[in-house]
DNA sequence: ATACAACCTG
DNA sequence: CAGGTTGTAT
């Protein structure tokens, strides 16, 4: 729900378990930062964009000149440095000492290790604290007050939270009336237990990915002659001994740019192999650099599939907006040889796997589908263009709308949690330091519930735009109003551009269960059949129950519109037909029933399930149409309809009567 | 201010 | 079924 929670509930166990698997091999630095800060933030999305967001972050507070970003920014993170040292034992195990803060000065090198770290930690960790926060609670003028109040606001506020929380959650759930209300307590722990349990396992995942990309690294780089020359920036003539000093560096280091470092690294990895191109064949760096790619590809493969076997047998969802975010703006900077060497042989495979995500044997042989069915869907797959570039491009952006059947498999009510981590690891992760994130201003980041809410909407807008307006734009480069294209540097594509060959190679990357952009019919049709359990449906019911849609304020709001619509059609058929009782002389109530044959059954039958032969209505259904046509009846023979809102207590009742929707409702329609 | 439900209309 | 309006609760 927000950042504070998961904070108080992972810090203490989470750190626990960390601590006892932190890989050796792990370089100090590299670990410190990546491992002992607090978990909160990572609630948010995936680890390593949310590594990338605080290095840029922290990076932003030193930086003090840097471009749009206001004095009061920088002003601000000041402040925050200050009441860090003394705030951050409430909520860090105080591992960093009161560092010394210098701002912006210190160069790399100049301070020891170490305290240099610490001094960053403290920053990065003020710098969450105040992004989790309200900013509003934030604006003390007075600095000395800080180091005081900010504990106590913290608390205040995380108290206020707390309490908020633990009021709204019954009354959320009193909407879902009936059989389950006793349940719902202990459900509640539970899934708190399991987040936990999950987000430990993710953090474990990510630990292992990291570990294993590091060696890799390390491996390439070690092979390599450790000299080549720079490239005219000074800040290159900073030579790593390692890679694992350079990464190390990339997350630390704060006077630098990260896109620099970024891409600093690239370059000199690119430099590297070039020079080894100069002294070995040719042939030997393109094999360095497949090798590199698909050692890293399998290093990813592997967190992935952990993961993904720990979560359900459900499907990995990797929306078709992530084809979409990924190819129309990644793969423009993707390198060629890249391109070509996913391009020819995963493509069709990777095709057929993001259109047809079919059952659970699906996940376990993609490669043993044949090619040749394919549907119209097709337009969901983005073609990465071999030899004609964007235009051809644009058309299959267009929308992933018509896409039905859509099959999905989740098992448990919580079957995008994990996944959506990876998802957001892959779409974002590279994204993020592709060019959305150094966009937005600190206040814009994200702090929202919905990890991928934001940058979704955004992309989603981004593609609508590049399909009906724009046709396409060589570099949909402007984000947040602010252009991108000097922090779209060459190698930070070129990365992306790895990561999708990745994601393509990966066949779990390219299942995906369908994240609808919008509701489509099928959703009707099942969002039709829903009522005949839940007339009321909370919007939490919907999105457990509507897995593969992409839930945003719209969308929940056309699901929400559909049953009231559905809801209006129903009350004006029971309306109808107990005022035709009238008519006809029935003279009680008990005379009135609700059968399979009743046309008012009929009616609604033809109304909500129009092919019947998909579904066995229940009988409780007749059971609450009996009900409330007794309702409407009784009223209206008491002449209460004279009353303009006669109906609101048949509401009432009503409302009370939903059932559980069958768990057969979330996996398939 | 926001979200939702009902209502009305087309 | 969607769009718009209104009333209500948070």
């Amino acid at each position: 729900m927000n950042l504070s929670h998961p904070d108080q509930n992972m810090h203490g166990s989470g750190e626990g378990c960390l601590e006892d698997d932190k890989p050796d091999v792990m370089l100090p630095c590299f670990r410190r930062n990546m491992y002992d800060e607090p978990l909160s933030s990572y609630s948010n999305g995936s680890i390593i964009s949310q590594l990338l967001r605080k290095t840029i972050h922290s990076k932003r507070a030193l930086d003090e000149s840097h471009f749009y970003l206001s004095s009061s920014t920088a002003a601000d993170s000041g402040q925050e440095d200050q009441s860090s040292v003394s705030s951050k034992d409430s909520t860090v195990e105080a591992s960093s000492p009161g560092a010394h803060v210098s701002t912006g000065a210190s160069l790399e090198g100049e301070l020891p290790m170490t305290d240099h770290l610490q001094a960053k930690r403290a920053r990065v960790e003020n710098i969450i604290r105040v992004m989790a926060g309200s900013p509003n609670s934030r604006q003390h003028g007075d600095s000395e007050k800080v180091d005081t109040d900010a504990k106590d606001t913290r608390e205040a506020r995380e108290a206020h939270r707390e309490n908020k929380r633990k009021q709204r959650l019954p009354q959320h759930q009193e909407h879902s009336v009936g059989a389950p209300a006793s349940r719902r307590p202990s459900d509640n722990c539970n899934t708190k237990d399991e987040e936990c349990h999950k987000l430990k396992e993710q953090l474990h995942s990510m630990q292992r990915l990291l570990r294993q990309l590091q060696e890799k690294f390390l491996q390439v780089y070690n092979q390599e002659d450790p000299e080549h020359h720079d490239r005219g920036e000074a800040d290159v003539a900073i030579e790593p001994d390692t890679l694992g000093e350079n990464l190390a560096s990339h997350y630390t280091s704060s006077d630098d740019d990260f896109e620099r470092k970024h891409g600093r690294a690239s370059a000199e990895c690119k430099d590297r192999m070039k020079a080894a191109g100069y002294l070995a064949p040719q042939r030997e760096s393109q094999n360095l650099q497949e090798t590199l790619k698909q050692e890293l590809s399998r290093a990813v493969n592997d967190c992935v599939e952990r993961v993904f076997k720990k979560v359900s047998p459900a499907g990995l969802d990797l929306s078709p907006q992530q084809h979409m975010c990924s190819s129309p703006e990644i793969s423009l900077g993707v390198d060629r040889k890249s391109q070509q060497a996913t391009s020819t042989q995963e493509q069709p495979q990777d095709e057929e796997a993001a259109v047809k995500p079919r059952s659970l044997e699906y996940y376990e042989s993609s490669e043993a589908q044949s090619p040749q069915d394919q549907t119209e869907a097709l337009s969901l797959v983005v073609r990465k263009p071999a030899v004609v570039p964007l235009s051809s491009v644009a058309p299959a952006v267009k929308r992933p709308y018509p896409v039905h059947q859509t099959p999905f498999q989740f098992n448990y009510s919580t079957p995008l949690h994990d996944s959506q981590i990876l998802e957001h690891l892959l779409k974002y992760g590279p994204h993020s330091n592709f060019g959305g994130l150094p966009c937005m201003p600190p206040s814009m980041d994200r702090t929202s519930p919905d990890p991928v809410d934001l940058p979704w909407d955004a992309i989603a807008m981004r593609s609508k735009v590049t399909s009906s307006h724009l046709g396409h734009q060589p570099r949909p480069s402007a984000l947040g109003g602010v252009t991108v294209d000097n922090l779209c540097l060459p190698h930070v594509k070129i990365e992306c551009g790895e990561l999708q060959s990745m994601a393509e190679r990966n066949p779990y990357m390219s299942l995906n269960v369908h994240i609808q952009e919008g509701l489509t019919p099928s959703h009707l049709k099942k969002a039709k059949l829903m009522f005949f359990y839940t007339r009321y449906p909370s919007s939490n019911v919907l999105k457990t129950f509507f897995p593969d849609v992409k839930f945003n304020r719209c969308i929940t709001s056309q699901l929400i519109k559909w049953f009231s619509n559905f809801r209006e059609f129903y009350y004006i058929q029971m309306e109808k037909f107990a005022r035709q009782a009238i008519v006809d002389g029935v003279s009680d109530v008990k005379d009135i029933t609700v059968s399979r044959d009743s046309e008012l059954f009929r009616a609604l039958n033809m109304h909500y399930n129009k092919a019947n032969d998909f579904h066995q209505v229940p009988d409780r259904f007749l059971e609450v149409a009996e009900i409330t046509l007794h309702e409407f009846y009784n009223a209206i023979a008491a002449t209460k309809d004279s009353d303009p809102s006669w109906k609101k207590a048949i509401y009432k009742v009503i409302c009370k009567l939903d059932s559980d929707v069958p768990e057969e409702f979330k996996t398939s329609s």
